[in-house]
DNA sequence: TTAGTCCATGTTTACGTAAACATCCGTCCT
DNA sequence: AGGACGGATGTTTACGTAAACATGGACTAA
């Protein structure tokens, strides 16, 4: 910066102001200085510069796993609508949900040049952890539970799977088997729950209910059983078991919709492709990112913690999986 | 740091060698240090820090989108191994393959906080955009091609591509047909070249291509219309593709793998789920991502360049899609 | 005993920037 | 014409840390 200064001929203030686009430059000034910058091929510091204004510009991201899409979706959009306000995501992901792997993750946040976190994990595992965050940083968490203690930002996880079972009693099931995600998850935890009230709503029988951990291998082990029933209308808790389910119904000799009506949950978009499409609860994780986003932000210009829930919509997406019994 | 040493009644510096794990201090100190920390809820600054030490122990990874399969889980790879180095990673995205898209990350890149950057994405972007990496930060390409500019780090295409062509040339069938990726991805390119090799070392016809962009949706397109030909066995590009191929197949009445085999590329999770499960080659992108940040931080040690490019085997990993006509 | 060594710890300094304050000069008003 | 004002730019300083160097005391060996 003192040589592009010098170069320019003026002071390292004035070159700071230009680089930070501060008004009371004159063009002429201006133009000297950048000249300057470019010959010099002058690049701020921003170490120096954090240090200087506090400010990192920079939000971090703690997340579990990239492997299940849901995170990956939603971090693309965090990614997105961060980068659009200038600031960059650190991830941080932890190996396992574990003690040690949360703490360790959280160990290392601590560290980081981050001036708000967006948690894109469960938060009961936070409680395990006996660690919280820095009080200091604004916090978001997204997809998960966390009380009052943060505000959160959430596919309305209940209304979606509400849309989901009308559909299928809608069209004259008698009742809805549900392959619900693994317990530990308050996604799948509210999905259930919602399947549950509804039927009990319409005075139809809750069928047990099976369970898988999302992936469509557990979808298609939870469909074998599931084939053996006399079950009509299964909705799965997300399109990657839905997938498995299809697979399982397919090789049952169990046609869909004929014989058995899917709907899944997430509306992927290799779900066009399944045999028959998949008719799902479509989630907008670019509107959770952005939320996220805006949520850390207001929080960083207000200095205030608003609590409470954000609730984004869903919609079901109606393809082929689904008919009248 | 300064309260610390004062609670410790040590200097700055003995609160600067714990904090760092140097050795030289004492263990009655060290706990004294420790103690003072944890009253006072120190956590050292990492700005400061990285002014002082003039490294941020954070990698940049720049990439188009999280929404290509293979890009988030060589993400995923390099965060878990980046993190297990003590590295953070900052995720930089470019919004749309443009010129200007490039640009801006680029522009940002250079007043970000990296020590290394690893570029997941088409290098011929960068050519075009007409704007190259500072000079002074180690970089790794992977999955494309840098020329001889930088070194890359990439999945055996080639070789890969071969094994799925000669494992359908093997079981008898007179040609494959080719279901490759967009004509801009390096990746699809190099599929597709080593396919056309292979079936002109062994003699065969090499029948038109067929294309898609990736998607279930477009490999459905393309399927509808191999369909409609005598093909018996066909490669996709990727298992996205062979999954709308598959939905194709089965809605035109051919069978697989009776009537057509399909072999896929990636070996997505999902793969096993497929109506078939589909035989497809694997691709080990945790030893990608492993292979990249370990080439960083080997840049980040020697000072030097090491050019040319490290391949990283696949296997074939044979399902229910395939077998003799 | 005394000089030499080595280890634990303290002191000083610089990293690059931006805020706060200071200065200078031209303009405008009375 | 003289002073007040405001805009453009310069000067000083502090951000929190870690490297380099300094100090002092304990121990060893002759």
């Amino acid at each position: 910066m003192a040589d592009v200064a010098r170069r320019a001929g003026v002071s390292s203030q004035t070159v700071s102001r230009v680089s930070n686009g501060h008004p009371g430059v004159v063009d002429r000034t201006r133009e000297q200085v950048l000249a300057a910058m470019r010959e010099l091929g002058y690049r701020p510091n921003s170490a120096a510069r954090a240090l200087r204004s506090g400010r990192f510009r920079t939000i971090g991201v703690i997340l579990f796993s990239l492997s299940t899409t849901g995170n990956v979706r939603t971090l693309d959009a965090i990614a997105t609508s961060a980068a659009a306000e200038g600031y960059a995501i650190t991830v941080i992901p932890v190996e396992a949900p574990t003690q040690d792997g949360v703490n360790g993750a959280f160990t290392r946040m601590g560290e980081l040049a981050v001036d708000a976190v967006i948690l894109l994990m469960e938060v009961h595992l936070l409680d395990a952890a006996s660690i919280s965050l820095p009080t200091d940083v604004p916090v978001v968490v997204a997809d998960s539970d966390a009380g009052d203690r943060y505000p959160v930002v959430d596919t309305d996880q209940a209304a979606g799977s509400r849309t989901a079972v009308e559909h299928l009693l809608g069209l004259g099931h008698r009742t809805v088997v549900h392959l619900a995600g693994p317990s530990e998850s308050f996604s799948a935890q509210r999905r259930e729950d919602a399947w549950r009230r509804t039927l009990h709503e319409a005075g139809r029988d809750v069928p047990p209910v099976y369970r898988g951990d999302w992936s469509a291998a557990s979808g298609y082990a939870a469909g074998q059983e599931i084939a053996r029933t006399d079950a009509t209308a299964v909705f799965a808790a997300n399109d990657q078991m839905a997938l498995g389910l299809l697979r399982a119904l397919a090789e049952a000799g169990r046609k869909v919709p004929q014989d058995v009506s899917v709907v899944g949950f997430d509306d992927l978009p290799d779900a066009v492709a399944y045999l028959p499409p998949l008719t799902t609860v479509h989630q907008d994780f670019a509107e959770v990112g952005r939320r996220c986003v805006a949520g850390v932000l207001r929080q960083m210009a207000d200095r205030t913690i608003p609590h409470g829930r954000t609730l984004v919509p869903t919609r079901l997406v109606e393809r082929a999986s689904t008919a009248a019994p």
